[in-house]
DNA sequence: GTAGGGTTAG
């Protein structure tokens, strides 16, 4: 299948071809200072059009200011400067609300040009930039933040607590500390601060100590500290705490933290300490007449608890819950129906579906996603051409489920179709039609892909574990490779398996093997998919004792029980070698069923080592496990003929005719020898 | 303008 790409951009140009990462911005945007020739050092900088309003509050100023705030919260921020350009009188108050937009944003050479530009600033306007500096992504600005507050000549709290958490989220905890151990008063914030800086950069003992020094805490103090103790995977510990200090400003807000455990709890598994919670969460006025404790179960309580028992695969319990809850929202209803979808229980999912008031797109995408994965295609596109809203995953799942159903074919159509539609892939697309390329065997659709992996995400392991599968099962092993070597970050299991196997199934057994060592170098733990490809590698090249090494340490060292297809294996490598009794004897003591494989394997070996009285048993097995193979009656027959032994040959060409089974071409040998 | 808080799809 060949994909036009210069075709389709050129008729329907996708946007993400030509899209590209964009760039920081560090230096402040020249504005149209064109406009404003005059000598005014204000007007040089290009916004000094209007009066500062400076006095007393007028009722158009206070409305100015509200209709910029209100742009600037809705995202609209050009709108907001055309505003803001364009007004005759300006206050303070409306330079920060611009301000504010362009801090939002991230957009700091902008907020600095205006800040520059002031006529006069208050501390908002100060801790406005810090505050916008040291949140900004990337972490390169915490300096830029700290210079406008050593240039400050008033600092508030707010000035300190903004600076704290700005060397908190680069990970410098002991500026931060300097500082916090420096400010002339500090508030709840400013340890909470401390509190969540110590916990994000993972010292949970100091996070701990400063929680229990706070002269004061609010249910912000509690919460993060459990979310921060959870964050760094000590769940007992914060739910011993919580449970400890129980509501420590008597607000209702402390709800949070119970659904913050409980989801800490189900999301490990953990599904009798969620239900605890759960159940401790203060319920209507039962507890709570005294008025100290009247929180109670929100719906996100609710729906944190069904979705713990999804999580485990309990869709009875969580169904009991759900039927209980008197509130539903639609995140009730989607977690209980992709319950039933996890579970393949696509029945109840979909009369839930139906009952449900408003599906989302959250709703149509899981509903499409199970009828792909239980191979339903029909009903998933069906879904697909029905919804009223598509998204990107929307595009993803059916896709994928063309995908995993091996229609192929149909994936790349939609591919296309998806293309055409403007809609731009990302990593999921990407690794589904990359295994739809590996599926076709489609190298020239392979490398297509990977010039859009290129163009259009980052590096990452399992795309990257995805091309080394589809170039090796395009037998473009080389390629394999070079992809396989620039996993240089971090080379999961997977990326080692696909190599190896690569490798193995071309023929490259030294590779393969070689591969192998390095990986145990990198104490990398292999799986039982690595050591099917080992064992193959040997049996390839004939290494009889390092194959039975090999398959001795898989249990041995690894843990790894045996599957038929190391079995297989074994008898291949075994029996290759002339050991057909020993061969022989495996099978035997086989913990499971030998399958045709294993049968294969051993009637193979015989074949090469003219043993005919081994391949009748092994040939006999084979057909009663696939009655209507000619394969073993073929070979058996010709074993007989080399022999000369025609009676017995005769008897297997009688048996085939009886049992109707029809030879297949290139064994044209069986008409031959008479 | 500073700290914290939960849940759903590929």
């Amino acid at each position: 299948m060949r994909i036009c790409w210069r075709r389709l951009c050129i008729l329907h140009r996708p946007t993400f071809l030509s899209w590209r990462r964009p760039q920081r911005r560090l230096n402040p945007l020249p504005l149209a200072t064109r406009h404003f020739p005059t000598g005014d050092p204000r007007r040089a900088r290009g916004f000094a059009s209007a009066r500062e309003c400076t006095g007393s509050r007028t009722p158009d100023l206070f409305a100015l200011n509200k209709q910029i705030s209100h742009l600037v919260r809705a995202g609209r921020l050009g709108e907001a400067r055309a505003v803001f350009d364009a007004a005759e009188c300006r206050n303070t108050v409306t330079w920060n609300a611009m301000i504010t937009g362009y801090v939002r944003r991230g957009a700091m050479a902008r907020a600095r040009e205006l800040f520059d530009g002031m006529p006069e600033r208050d501390v908002t306007t100060w801790n406005l930039m810090i505050s916008g500096y040291v949140s900004c992504r990337g972490s390169g600005f915490v300096e830029e933040g700290r210079e406008l507050f050593e240039r400050m000549l008033e600092r508030d709290c707010i000035s300190w607590n903004t600076m704290i958490s700005g060397y908190a989220k680069v990970g410098r905890m002991d500026e931060a500390l300097w500082l916090f151990q420096r400010m002339p008063e500090r508030n709840v914030v400013s340890w909470n601060t401390m509190v969540t800086g110590f916990l994000r950069n993972g010292d949970v003992e100091r996070a701990v100590g400063f929680f229990k020094e706070m002269p004061e805490r609010d249910s912000a103090s509690l919460s993060g500290l459990v979310s921060g103790l959870i964050r760094n995977d000590k769940l007992d510990e914060a739910a011993r705490i919580f449970l400890e200090h129980g509501n420590p400003d008597g607000r209702e807000d402390t709800v949070g933290a119970y659904n913050t455990l409980i989801a800490g709890y189900g999301q490990r598994g953990r599904i009798e300490e969620a239900r605890y919670l759960f159940d401790l969460i203060p319920f209507g006025n039962d507890r709570g007449e005294g008025g100290a404790q009247k929180f109670v179960r929100n719906v996100v309580s609710w729906n944190t608890m069904i979705m713990s028992y999804v999580k485990v695969g309990n869709t009875v319990a969580a169904r009991e819950l759900f039927d209980q809850m008197t509130e539903r929202d639609t995140f009730s209803w989607n977690t209980m129906i992709s319950g039933y979808v996890h579970m393949s229980n696509m029945e109840e999912a979909s009369k839930l579906f139906q009952d449900m008031p408003n599906p989302d797109t959250f709703t149509w995408n899981t509903m499409i996603s199970g009828y792909a994965e239980t191979g339903n295609l029909e009903f998933a596109r069906d879904l697909f051409e029905k919804m009223p809203q598509k998204n990107l995953v929307s595009w993803n799942s059916v896709i994928a489920g063309y995908e995993k159903n091996e229609d192929y074919k149909g994936a790349v159509v939609l591919f296309i179709q998806m293309l055409t539609n403007g809609e731009k892939p990302d990593r999921h697309t990407l690794s589904s039609i990359l295994a739809v390329a590996t599926g076709l065997v489609d190298l020239s659709l392979g490398l297509q892909i990977h010039q859009l992996v290129n163009k259009i995400v980052n590096p990452d392991v399992p795309i990257n574990n995805s091309l080394i599968t589809m170039y090796s099962r395009c037998g473009a092993i080389v390629d394999a490779r070079t992809s396989f070597d620039e996993v240089n970050l971090q080379k999961n299991v997977i990326t080692w398996n696909a190599m190896i196997g690569g490798y193995a199934s071309h023929g490259f057994a030294a590779e393969a093997l070689e591969l192998f060592k390095l990986m145990k170098r990198f104490e990398v733990r292999p799986t039982y998919i690595t050591f099917i490809s080992v064992l193959s590698a040997c049996a390839h090249v004939g290494l009889v004792e390092e194959g039975r090494r090999h398959f001795l340490s898989m249990s041995k060292e690894y843990g790894i029980e045996p599957t038929v297809e190391h079995f297989a294996s074994l008898v291949d490598i075994v029996g290759r070698h002339g050991q057909l009794n020993e061969a022989f004897d495996i099978i035997k003591g086989m913990p499971m069923k030998p399958d045709k494989a294993v049968w294969g394997a051993l009637l193979g070996a015989c074949r090469v080592h003219d043993n005919v009285e081994l391949a009748r048993v092994a040939a006999e097995a084979l057909m009663q496990l696939e009655p209507e193979s000619s394969a073993p009656y073929v070979l058996l027959y010709n074993m007989y003929a080399d022999a000369g032994r025609w009676d017995d040959a005769n008897k297997v060409r009688m048996m085939m005719e009886r049992n109707a089974i029809k030879k297949c071409k290139g064994y044209s040998r069986v008409d031959s020898p008479q």
